[in-house]
DNA sequence: AGCACGCCGACT
DNA sequence: GTCGGCGTGCTC
């Protein structure tokens, strides 16, 4: 007695391999349930399947059929509103079933025979027991007291009691978003004793943060393993205890990353995506998936709330958030005001134009003095330069030599600190050379500022100040001025990001020098004047987003200062430009991003640009350029030959616009070619049927002689940069 | 994607 | 003579 059964395995789309392989099993078993499988040579995870239409495989020949190699019966099955997100991800994102699916497992899962599991799991059993006998572990102690919620929090919290959502909710840094969630999240979770709540951060680096306030609100009423995170930064053994706990139901709220909108959850009631208009929830590989764009998809199939939360919402999410007469499909909520300074004004935003600076002034000299004027009165400042290192290019005057990166068609980056230069794009180091390598001049020097050689020449600039007393015992009064850096290579070891932010907030730090590292998120409380030395150059980006990403990115900066009511009725920010009459800087200057986010829709609108068109961008990676775009440009010739003779397909065709195939902006990393191809369509449905159509042609071109040398194609739907 | 098989260059 | 480069092919 054997049954038949579909599963799926961690293959891409390759050609042979239907989305679905055959196995044959004792029993017959659900689908969700997690098995060992044989594949070739190897044995390898699975998923049982139930096979929708489009999914299910040809007759198989009965003896290459081969049997299950184990079942994992110590972990209960996926259940279906997982599975059909997956379905409904491969399906979106146009990758094979198998490969997300099993990505969307905690990786040690993989690795892990049923014994091994079952072992693991008794273990871990008997922990719970050992601990749930100690008293002191016991939960519920008393209740922490929630603060006292503006008349702004109270409403919104009405609204998304009484409303179905989704909600976007806009609101202003400092104006109390995150306890918004933490209410949510405890309504939910007193009314429904089984009820789970999943909410998202941007990066690991905003984890610690939130996990502390959620653990400290919820692990007094749950217990401490009712709150549990799931990001890349933890270990697998972490990830996957972490991720039985969400699948059993035990963990009431999950805080995560992007890759926790797969977690298994059971009772899923709510999700929130905090910053929503961040790009990490934009996947850059694999299955390019937008954790945002999943949540609100596994919203509706779970019938849980989704909350969006942001300051500087993407334009999309403001798009959908339009008056619902106007077919928005999203509530918008709004929270104008900073929670307890209703009476105090916003820091001030002031411009400085570089025009009438003198030429190659870094600093232009208002603001030197102002930096130096906070200093003495023993406030700190925060600047901001979007450029690790200590300079873009090195350059020779004398040949004109550059400091170009051997394996890839970019400058690397002079970092004095270790005399190096590093490609940051593929990891190339060298020594700085002595002299200039090709003439021999000994003259070589950098071009530009990167954030060490502004951490420098502030040092040097504020040399002559002395710091005020502080309350802090290492640092007396007439010490000299303390300037620090936090980018990504000042905190590239574990831990030494908290270590740094910690030195800030002790106040040993006068002046912070950073990159967007230091504008997100972290809660300085003691920041007066933030300076952005050098926004310009979004403003002149050939990406259509790059002006969304400067106007967060420089609100977010602005969040920074003056959260201290004390200190923050005279916190200024400082934008050096030379555009100083640009309207994105006089819509900062005001706070209002709904003027902003408008012309910016104008904009759009007028160019058919997102979120009124629908685009889908195919990469292609060859040893030479040309081949790269061979294979594109053939794939798009082979779409508008082949796809428009299949039946049914000419209408579809109609709405696709496919553009010829361009290098990318950089063009050459680790000595491989790329090239990319616009793929765009008023309809989101459209674009969608085509792809899925195409695919089959894209793997079809790869065999092309003309294609030879290529070395991977690949589909992002929603592509971010273009 | 893995993992094998298979056919051509520099080394113990 | 081997070790090892990555091109091609297969996996229910």
């Amino acid at each position: 007695m054997s049954e038949w059964l579909h599963v799926l395995v961690p293959t891409p789309a390759h050609a042979g391999l239907g989305p679905v392989l055959t196995y044959r099993s004792k029993e017959v078993l659900a689908a969700g349930t997690l098995v060992r499988v044989p594949l070739g040579k190897r044995e390898t995870l699975g998923v049982v399947w139930q096979s929708d239409a489009a999914e299910a495989t040809g007759e198989m020949q009965p003896d290459k059929v081969r049997d299950i190699a184990g079942v994992i019966d110590t972990i209960a099955p996926l259940n279906d509103q997982w599975q059909q997100l997956i379905r409904f991800s491969a399906q979106y994102y146009q990758r094979a079933l198998g490969e997300v699916a099993l990505a969307a497992l905690p990786p040690q899962l993989r690795e892990l025979s049923p014994e091994q599991m079952l072992r693991r799991r008794q273990r871990s059993l008997r922990a719970a027991e050992k601990k749930a006998k100690s008293p002191a572990q016991g939960k519920v102690t008393a209740a922490p007291l929630a603060p006292v919620l503006s008349s702004e929090q109270s409403q919104v919290l009405g609204d998304i009691e009484s409303q179905a959502g989704p909600f976007l909710l806009f609101g202003a840094t400092g104006s109390g978003k995150t306890e918004v969630y933490l209410q949510c999240v405890q309504t939910l979770l007193e009314r429904d004793p089984l009820a789970q709540a999943l909410v998202m951060v941007p990066e690991i680096n905003l984890t610690p943060q939130l996990e502390s306030r959620f653990r400290e609100r919820f692990a007094p009423l749950y217990g401490e393993h009712a709150v549990v995170s799931l990001h890349s930064g933890m270990t697998n053994p972490q990830r996957l205890n972490a991720w039985l706990a969400a699948h059993e139901g035990h963990a009431r709220i999950v805080l995560g990353t992007r890759m926790a909108i797969f977690a298994s959850m059971p009772h899923l009631q709510l999700i929130v995506v905090d910053e929503e208009h961040d790009p990490s929830y934009k996947s850059g590989e694999g299955a390019r998936y937008s954790a945002r764009d999943l949540a609100l998809y596994r919203g509706k199939l779970e019938d849980a709330k989704v909350i969006l939360g942001s300051a500087t919402p993407s334009l999309e999410s403001w798009y959908q958030s339009r008056p619902s007469a106007e077919g928005g499909r999203y509530v918008r909520l709004h929270m104008p005001s900073r929670i307890g300074s209703e009476t105090q004004a916003l820091p001030l935003i002031r411009r400085v134009d570089m025009n009438h600076q003198p030429r190659k002034a870094v600093f232009s000299i208002p603001l030197l003095e102002a930096i130096k004027e906070r200093v003495l009165r023993g406030e700190q400042c925060m600047v901001f330069l979007n450029r690790r290192g200590y300079a873009p290019v090195l350059h020779c005057a004398d040949c004109g030599w550059k400091s170009e990166c051997p394996h890839c068609s970019a400058f690397r980056v002079f970092h004095k600190i270790d005399r190096s230069l590093r490609c940051h794009h593929c990891g190339f180091t060298e020594r700085v050379p002595r002299a200039c390598p090709t003439c021999g001049n000994l003259d070589i020097s950098p071009i530009g500022q990167g954030t060490e050689q502004i951490e420098e020449h502030l040092a040097a600039l504020l040399a002559d100040i002395r710091r005020p007393g502080t309350q802090s015992p290492q640092f007396p009064e007439g010490e000299p001025v303390r300037v620090a850096r936090i980018d990504a290579d000042s905190t590239r070891l574990k831990g030494s990001l908290q270590i740094q932010l910690a030195a800030v907030h002790a106040g040993d730090v006068d002046v912070l020098v950073g990159t967007q590292m230091i504008a997100k998120g972290h809660d300085f409380r003691r920041i007066t004047l933030v300076a952005a030395v050098n926004p310009d150059g979004a403003l002149f980006s050939s990406d259509f987003r790059a002006p969304e990403r400067l106007f967060s990115l420089l609100m977010q900066a602005a969040g920074r200062a003056g959260r201290d009511a004390s200190l923050g009725h005279n916190s200024e920010v400082w934008i050096q430009t030379f555009q100083p009459a640009h309207p994105l800087y006089a819509a900062l200057k005001q706070y209002d991003y709904p003027a902003f986010a408008q012309s910016q829709l104008n904009d759009r609108a007028q160019a058919g640009m997102p979120p009124f068109s629908f685009q889908a961008l195919v990469r292609a990676d060859a040893r030479s350029q040309d081949t790269a775009q061979a294979f594109l440009n053939a794939a798009s010739a082979n779409a508008q030959t082949d796809m428009v003779a299949w039946p049914g397909w000419e209408d579809a065709l109609q709405d696709i616009t496919l553009y010829p195939a361009v290098p990318m902006r950089i063009q050459r990393v680790a000595n491989v070619e790329r090239a990319q191809m616009l793929v765009e369509s008023p309809s989101r449905s459209a674009l969608q049927r085509f792809l899925n159509g195409w695919q089959s042609v894209l793997h079809a071109t790869r065999k092309q002689d003309e294609c030879k040398g290529l070395i991977r194609w690949a589909i992002d739907v929603d592509p971010l940069a273009i």
